[in-house]
DNA sequence: TGTATTTCTTAAGCTATCTTAATTTTTATG
DNA sequence: CATAAAAATTAAGATAGCTTAAGAAATACA
């Protein structure tokens, strides 16, 4: 199991024991999946927690409507899951599915509750996580609320140039929440 | 200094040994705020995290168009503050203003760090706020993303019933993103 | 490499939501 | 209690963003 990318993005936040990094190996499941592969469904029970080690995946939610709503994407070193169905144990909102051939790591729930008992360290790492994660979405909100769309548009072009450069403009226009024509007529325009 | 909400609201996260509780009680500072006073400003160093004993907050954001847009509301054991300013150490995005007269327990940035290094079982308890806290605005996002402005104002009445009794239709307005004049259209429309 | 599929673009007409402004109702304050 | 200030309502006109549909471009895959 390659932990290379893992052990590294921890030991950016916390002191790490090689034994811990031992330890919290043989809690993780190695996987790959391929391009279009879904790692959750809507409707599912969400027990796992996927951290990237390469590639790119997409959570998204579908309306009764099929309206598709991206929540987020996940590249190298985020971890990824439906975090509301995870915590709170009902059904997932979302679909995680990859974009491209990614190599993952997967954590159970019950595994990632074994960790904390045995490693308190790890509650700092995922409180770290969690907060940047919160705060994330904090930005996100008053983007929404505050920005027209094709400032939410540059402003997305800005955060996150590489994940731009891999998903589709359909993609792209479901995380804003316009359509894929309006986000075409937005680039039509001239600045 | 009253730490029995406070107490109560942590003792349902992580067990509290008496000892644990006294530590805390001196890191925090009570504050009583009036009706209307700001406790963080926007553009100011965000280096508090509030714990809300009782009244009621608003953060909200102003663009440089002047728009108005409610990130939060924090009513009755919530913890609110600028997370992404707080996280990140830079200038704050929102203002937080009181709804209502005020009862809180203020903690630094640098006494939040006390407290985890002394007793790190503090780690666990924000874990769990910020999981939750994150896995909330996620929810939120799917619902600014995927409703329209009526099923928005319905979901936010069920989920915060109180919180609808306490605050004027402008401010709920804001959290939903829509114009006050739209929601009382709203409002007005034979369901 | 060719064909099917998906994505992107363009454009016309439509709808949800906004803006402005005037009026009424509610709330705050001297 | 009276008055001022803020909030809520209503309505008309404006616009951001949607829908539909068709064609062009890019991508996937046999």
């Amino acid at each position: 199991m390659n932990l290379d990318q893992l052990g590294a993005h921890i030991g950016r936040h916390i002191i790490l024991e090689p034994e811990a990094i031992d330890f919290l190996s043989r809690l993780l499941v190695e996987k790959t999946v391929a391009k279009k592969d879904f790692i959750l469904l809507q409707k599912e029970n969400c027990r796992h927690i996927y951290f990237v080690n390469s590639g790119l995946l997409r959570a998204f939610h579908l309306s009764p409507q099929g309206k598709d709503s991206t929540i987020m994407f996940a590249t190298q070193d985020w971890w990824i899951t439906d975090m509301h169905c995870f915590v709170h144990r009902i059904p997932a909102m979302v679909n995680i599915q990859a974009v491209q051939q990614c190599h993952l790591l997967c954590l159970s729930r019950d595994n990632l509750e074994l960790l904390f008992l045995r490693l308190p360290q790890f509650e700092r790492y995922f409180r770290l996580l969690m907060e940047k994660a919160y705060s994330r979405e904090q930005l996100r909100m008053i983007n929404n609320l505050s920005l027209t769309a094709k400032e939410r548009y540059e402003a997305f072009l800005k955060k996150y140039p590489e994940i731009a450069k891999h998903v589709t403009q359909k993609q792209i226009a479901s995380y804003l929440g316009i359509t894929p024509e309006f986000l075409s007529a937005i680039k039509a325009e001239k600045s």
